[in-house]
DNA sequence: TCTCCCAACGCTGTATCCAGTATTCGACGC
DNA sequence: GCGTCGAATACTGGATACAGCGTTGGGAGA
């Protein structure tokens, strides 16, 4: 059976086409956080065989967006907010050192161009109040200053990244004046890194990261002992 | 055939044993850098099939100790120096967000003797200098101040430590005098640490692998135009 | 009616098998 | 003697087959 169903291009493996795939599945929410990935089911879906479905699990287990439990298969990670909070404290540095290296890359004006569009599709999604559109022009400014880093092992974080954006969503919910802080932040960094300021561009970049924690943090010791506001908004970075 | 040769203990997967044993070798020099990784032997040798031995590949894969290339199979990573730098970026800010965690934490008294145990076998390495006995120590003070942190996330960190530090040692050999700097700099670290000074923890683990950068980057841009000294010592860290 | 036990099912984990391709060794020509 | 072409080899990638385990639903007994 030829891979029907995976549109991948030729030359790359199998393997990262399906991880590919799935990610995108995780990200957009088609596999909820929790859910089962009956491994059967997705071979047959997806036209490939168990074998190399398996190594693309693996994958992204490494990734931390699925969790491999010997003997009872693969789920998608379930997010407490205490890991939500470790992978957020991990965030902060990372992203503030990609905020360094990309306003010490010096980026070209056609790249930083890439990142004032991002921000202003961003903005666009406050008017007519858009929560998709904002986390995704959310995750794109944060994953394009990693690429802008042009450290690798930088580029490698982005699943937790994406992780603490979209997978868990549910238990993140933005509200838009809190991503219209976030926004003014983001311009700042953006204005950093092109201005070359290494040390504001970490600065204000780990600081960034570091307001979603200190709020959400709040919000959980606040909410934990009295569950009265079950609706409150989390973090907007 | 029933797992002859492969002795991780009962109800934890055979590719997590499998990961594990070849991490191992690769940390101990037996699979050198860059060197190939033919499924069959392995699997022939391991007394395994080559199904859990390709996941296990995967898993080295995306821990950055191994490059699998689509149609030629799996190498152990071969480091050049812009990786390594790039490597080292990345743990001077985990190691310093470890550090602070760390002394947030305020660790149990035990784990603190474990830390000092760890410096005062580093120590040793020196008198009868061991640069094999330093290396391994200072692997495991850095990964267990990764531990002490409590963060699941930058326990995940710990393959990219070990990989600056073990994968490449040819590139990076140690000399006794920066080693000797190196543990009076993690004795600091140590006692910011108990101390429960989170700043100062965070600052110097930082600077700590920062001064390893700079030293690198200083050999690198010296040796390139005119490689002379080529029996330069590398980072101590 | 509730609980407990058992059997059937489904699923994971591992091994084996086949096809495609990169590598390498040897022979031939220059 | 050296470079190049080609065939044999060996290895990777993917699919399929089989064994073991957990789970779940139904039936019997209290």
């Amino acid at each position: 059976m030829a891979r029907r169903g995976v549109t991948g291009g030729p030359g790359t493996g199998l393997v990262d086409e399906l991880a590919a795939v799935l990610r995108e599945r995780i990200y957009s929410g088609r596999y909820p956080s929790g859910a089962r990935l009956p491994q059967e089911n997705l071979a047959a879906e997806l036209g490939v065989s168990r074998t190399p479905l398996r190594e693309a699990l693996r994958v992204l287990e490494q990734e931390g967006l699925v969790r491999v439990t010997p003997g009872q298969g693969a789920r998608v990670v379930s997010g407490d907010v205490a890991t939500l909070l470790a992978a957020y404290e991990l965030r902060a540095v990372v992203d503030g050192l990609a905020a360094r290296l990309a306003a010490r890359a010096r980026p070209a004006l056609a790249r930083c161009r890439d990142l004032r569009r991002i921000l202003a599709s961003q903005r666009a999604a406050l008017d007519p109040w858009s929560p998709r559109a904002y986390t995704g022009a959310n995750v794109d400014f944060h994953e394009q200053i990693l690429h802008l880093s042009g450290n690798e092992f930088l580029v490698a974080e982005a699943p937790v990244l994406r992780m603490t954006a979209q997978v868990f969503a549910p238990v993140a919910l933005v509200d838009p004046a809190r991503a219209q802080r976030a926004i003014a932040e983001h311009e700042a960094i953006a204005t950093a890194i092109e201005a070359g300021h290494e040390d504001d561009a970490e600065r204000l970049a780990r600081a960034h990261i570091q307001a979603t924690i200190d709020e959400l943090r709040a919000e959980h010791d606040d909410a934990a002992p009295t569950p009265r506001d079950s609706t409150a908004s989390g973090p907007a970075s």
